[in-house]
DNA sequence: GCCCGTATGTCAGACTTCTGACATGAGTCA
DNA sequence: TGACTCATGTCAGAAGTCTGACATACGGGC
């Protein structure tokens, strides 16, 4: 069971655990938008509407963590449901602002509900002071991987 | 930019946080293995091989959060490019224990390297200690969300 | 012994997302 | 004004993963 110390140790990286824990959310609410015939993209997107209407193609897409050509593809089949609205023409630019439809905001109530409960499901054994200290780590991580490389200091 | 309180606040979202923390890590992961010709899966099951020898191919999909007919569509591709071995008959039952091969072993010592660097990089501003309590808190998200939904107590 | 449930390996098709490419519009700067 | 850069929307094709299905092998209960 120990003959590789040259790799990464699994069972203590926090990289793999990231990963394993993502993983184990994803099924999970997987599991719960299934029924209600949505995915997490299509449930991320409208979630993202309804905070921060008028969002463009691209703008959703870098929030939901995918490109904006398969955010492009959503977005025509959340249209042809009647779920978003998009103007004909661009306002200014050419970035089209999105809005949540009356049945759109609808249907992520009901969503929205189920994904509330898998989340604090997940967080059932946390105290207040473990969230927030979590929400610290997890802010420190995506700030190292997001900011320049290895900056010398 | 605060008129939906139904909602979930994505700000502080511990699950929207997750996401974007693991979509960080695969981005950083997926640029520095890019030069080397390998995927993230592909290189997860290297790894993991590395670690326990003669996983079979259904574990190694668990492993690495796959499905095991998407781990039977790489493990193909790995033992076309000479990385792994699997027995052309089971020792016992239907699973085929699979092997690095010297290849397989060196291509892996430079991409852990590199995915090493990575997740240090990401940890850089960590401590001992907040790490540990990194695993711990990760732990115990993976279990409330792995194990029975609601278990009344 | 025999049936049944579970786990595995594998093939085939569909779906989702990605990469590549192109055109349009805004801003900057000379 | 004109050239350049950047961001955006969109189309087309490629790649990866998933769902569905089937055959095989082990183990338990009758």
């Amino acid at each position: 069971m120990s003959q590789g110390e040259s790799g990464i140790e699994l069972d203590t990286s926090l990289g793999y655990m990231l990963k394993a824990a993502a993983s184990a959310l994803h099924s999970a609410l997987e599991a719960v938008l299934k029924p209600l015939g949505m995915t997490i993209t299509h449930y991320s997107c409208l979630e993202l509407l309804a905070q921060r209407p008028g969002l463009s193609n691209s703008e959703l897409a870098r929030g939901t963590f995918v490109t904006r050509q398969s955010m492009n593809v959503l977005l025509q089949a959340l249209e042809r449901q009647g779920l978003v609205v998009r103007p004909a023409q661009a306002p200014v630019g050419r970035a089209l602002p999105t809005e949540l439809t009356d049945r759109g905001r609808s249907q992520l109530k009901v969503a929205s509900a189920a994904v509330r409960r898998v989340e604090q499901n997940m967080l059932a054994g946390l105290d207040a002071g473990e969230q927030e200290q979590m929400r610290r780590l997890l802010t420190a991580c995506i700030a190292a991987l997001t900011e320049p490389p290895t900056p010398a200091t």
